[in-house]
RNA sequence: GGGGCGUUAGCUCAGAGGUAGAGCAUUCGGCUUUUAACCGACUGGUCGUAGGUUCGAUCCCUACACGCCCCA
């Protein structure tokens, strides 16, 4: 780069860049032979009860290695920390312990360059567990600034666009994805501990299905065709389930063309699992025990914060159906028209529902459940007995075919999981595809689509089945006590930053 | 899609219709146990973009972009 191309440039990156040219002329500015053998939070854990005399007796020698956080010169001798993976320790720098003119090229560095040390272990006067270098490293030069120390990096847009920057600067962000692959990492154990097999099915589909939802369409150019994102891996995990998989789940992304918010992104991520010989009776106790194992291992305890509420994962979660909570939630409801079709459209255009001519009880039902009861269901709560007019992949009660054997977990007033018995009855599965069709024809493209080899599959043969869906990035925020869905994707969707 | 708020130095933030401010960082000097190190000096800006009003706009108005929050 030109000194011309230089002053364009803001002036902190030209003065480092200048560092850089300079560091060229004496070798690599980015080399790549040193090794460390500690780790910071491995030296404080070992060490950091030690007396300095009785460390300076053992002489315990120790190379780390890691961003520069902190740099304070003073003269003849300074102090630095170094940040890893772990955590920070610091290294005092000696002029005259230190090879001639390495102390004097250090002065030169900047925080936020990588940098290697090695030396021995001793403790400052305020007792801080520090490495005294008899040999220092640049490792890797950096050339852009780091946000001030004290304030670190606030700015949401800057925190989600340099998602880098902000795991650098925020231990709490760095929390964050630590927790999240912990939770991910607990679903598998338990799930593998109980003889699942984890399969991964396809993303781009040529007939999207599984869940009511808009997808993305994509083209493939070789083949000339219109593909979707999934919307759900659902019928892929239950074709598996007929080729005798009994126990299968997958972790994955799945695409929804909706709109962007605090509890939504395009692309989020879903554990399902399909279990054979099993009900949506069993998945509730499974979701409890699940939840409350993954409390104690993630966070340590079975009380839940978030958002100054607590939920005791440790205790039965509530439960209601859909009709309970329109009842409970909607004290002028007349519960003798519970399922009346012109009470329930009546209702629902008094409390600012759009009632599209498409709409059954069972819909209806389901709005006002949304508009008025769903935001109330702050403690764990199953909500069961979901109508089949909403559920087309569900199995209708056996008492009561107009709702079916379904639940969704709701905490915090959202809903986390979403579970059913599987509907294996292929001629009553084809009815459901084709109410869907009409559905679609009417106008509703969030509609589900014929899914004709689906048919075929359950013709082969669907064993009674319990499926299950688990929002992760919900259970993610909630664990994390995140506001925003954004604080706990590392590459929320954004619209394009203009850079010139 | 609608409403509200925001966008000022690398970062965190003040500011007012009349030549743009602080702290930290940078640069230079001093300092061999610092902890937001300290002391001294200096530097750093198309005030989101484009129009408009005005003698004069970063400030007022309009549109747009991006973000945050709320609503549908």
């Amino acid at each position: 780069m030109s000194e011309e191309e230089k002053k364009d440039e803001n002036a902190l990156i030209a003065e480092r860049r200048r560092k850089l040219d300079v560091l060229r002329e004496d070798g690599n500015p980015y080399p790549n032979d040193f090794r460390r053998n500690a780790l910071a939070e491995e030296l404080h854990q070992s060490y950091g009860k030690h007396e300095d005399e009785h460390l300076r007796e053992e002489d315990v020698h120790a190379s780390v290695s890691g961003r520069m956080m902190v740099k304070r010169v003073m003269g003849k001798a300074s102090f630095i920390k170094l940040q890893d993976r772990t955590g920070q320790i610091q290294v005092r720098l000696e002029r005259d312990r230190l090879p001639e003119g390495v102390y004097q090229s250090f002065k030169k560095w900047d925080v936020g360059d990588i940098v290697g040390a090695s030396g021995s272990l001793f403790k400052t006067r305020t007792g801080e567990l520090t490495v005294m270098a008899d040999e220092i490293r640049l490792l890797t030069k950096s050339l852009r600034p780091l946000p001030e120390k004290f304030h670190g990096l606030h700015d949401q847009e800057t925190r989600y666009r340099r998602r880098y920057v902000d795991l650098i600067m925020n231990e709490d962000s760095r929390s964050v994805f630590r927790a999240r692959s912990a939770i991910i990492a607990y679903i598998r154990a338990f799930l593998d501990s109980q003889d699942y097999l984890e399969v991964e099915t396809p993303m781009m589909q040529t007939t999207p299905g599984g869940a009511i939802a808009r997808p993305f369409k994509t083209h493939h150019n070789a083949l000339d065709m219109e593909l979707y994102l999934r919307v759900a891996p659902e019928l892929n995990l239950k074709r598996l389930t007929v080729g005798g998989f009994e126990r299968v789940y997958e972790i994955n992304r799945n695409f929804r063309n909706e709109g962007v918010s605090t509890q939504h992104n395009p692309e989020f991520t879903m554990l399902e699992l399909y279990r054979a010989y099993a009900d949506y009776e069993d998945l509730i106790v499974m979701i409890e025990a699940l939840l409350k194992g993954m409390s104690e291992s993630v966070l340590g305890d079975t009380i839940v914060t978030y958002q100054e509420e607590t939920y005791d994962f440790a205790k039965p979660f509530d439960r209601m159906t859909v009709e309970d909570v329109i009842e409970k939630y909607n004290p002028d409801f007349d519960m003798t028209k519970i399922r009346d079709f012109d009470y329930l459209v009546d209702f629902a255009k008094k409390l600012g529902i759009k009632v599209e001519n498409n709409y059954g009880a069972g819909k209806l039902q389901i709005e006002i459940f949304e508009k008025t009861g769903e935001d109330q269901l702050r403690q764990p709560t199953f909500v069961t007995r979901y109508p089949t007019e909403v559920s087309p992949l569900s199995r209708k009660n056996d008492a009561d075919p107009f709702v079916t054997d379904r639940f969704e977990l709701f905490i915090g007033g959202r809903e986390i999981a979403n579970g059913f018995s599987e509907l294996n009855d292929p001629e009553d599965q084809e009815e459901r595809f084709r109410a869907q069709a009409e559905n679609r024809t009417a106008g509703d493209d969030e509609a589900l689509v014929y899914d004709a080899d689906y048919i075929r599959a359950l013709e082969y043969g669907l064993p009674p089945t319990a499926g299950l869906g688990l929002g992760i990035d919900r259970l993610v925020m909630l664990f994390t006590d995140s506001p925003s869905i954004r604080d706990v994707l590392l590459f929320p969707h954004m619209r394009p930053e203009v850079l010139d």
